[in-house]
DNA sequence: GACAATGTGTACTAAGTAGTACACACTACA
DNA sequence: TGTAGTGTGTACTACTTAGTACACATTGTC
């Protein structure tokens, strides 16, 4: 099974720290704007993950992909949600059709709508 | 500016109510499950919408599509957030790169994926 | 051996979510 | 004129979210 939000954290923050002291649970937590012993907890799985914009700080922290970060904490980011509830027959239909199909497909199709070659 | 969550329930209702007496807010409220002073409450926007389970009963009740209603409510169904969470880098690409592009580009991209010309 | 920094345990809290339970006043109608 | 149904006001509650504040024992270092 895969890691927890919480595990990915660790790994990912002790790894960095092994080159750099900086980020030790206080340190890091102190960037972020939270309490240390809280960013221990939720390492540790105690507390749930925190807020997106914690999250998103911590992302940026640790040289992580936010929107991978918040998926592990069970949350979609704000902005994509803002982009769905704007349209959301549109946007619901088509990411229903895509999420059966295998990533190759659904890759292709970012290409093509990036390079505008539809 | 556009109806808030309540104001369209209550509209819809009203409608459906005058060719049919089974639409009072008591009545509605028993077939969705809530209590009546609670669905009052919401469609005069005294209470924050409902979860989103109800939101769709309610939907489903007065003949809307979900996810429009859910999208007024300030909500995206949660079938939609899995599967972005099963995917937040693809997805998270795809929806920031639609999200500016007019409706009838969507729509078109929509089309193809559909009928499976890509 | 003092001092600094580390990770963590315990206790607490303010705000939001998602409602229930019940009483009240009004209208329709038989 | 009673009674059935309507919408709504008031009071309350259990659960979750998103943390803070502070004390503690351990480890490194000068």
């Amino acid at each position: 099974m895969t890691l927890g939000f919480g595990d990915y954290v660790r790994k990912r923050r002790e790894a960095l720290r092994d080159r750099d002291g900086s980020y030790s649970v206080r340190q890091v937590a102190q960037r972020i704007g939270v309490e240390p012993s809280f960013l221990s907890k939720v390492e540790r799985g105690e507390a749930p993950p925190p807020s997106e914009a914690k999250i998103v700080a911590l992302a940026q922290e640790l040289g992580e992909d936010a929107d991978v970060l918040l998926a592990l904490a069970g949350k979609v980011s704000s902005d994509l949600q803002a982009a769905i509830r704007k349209r959301p027959e549109l946007f619901a239909t088509l990411i229903r059709e895509l999420k059966d199909m295998p990533d190759h497909a659904v890759l292709r199709l970012v290409r093509e709508v990036r390079d505008g070659k539809w």
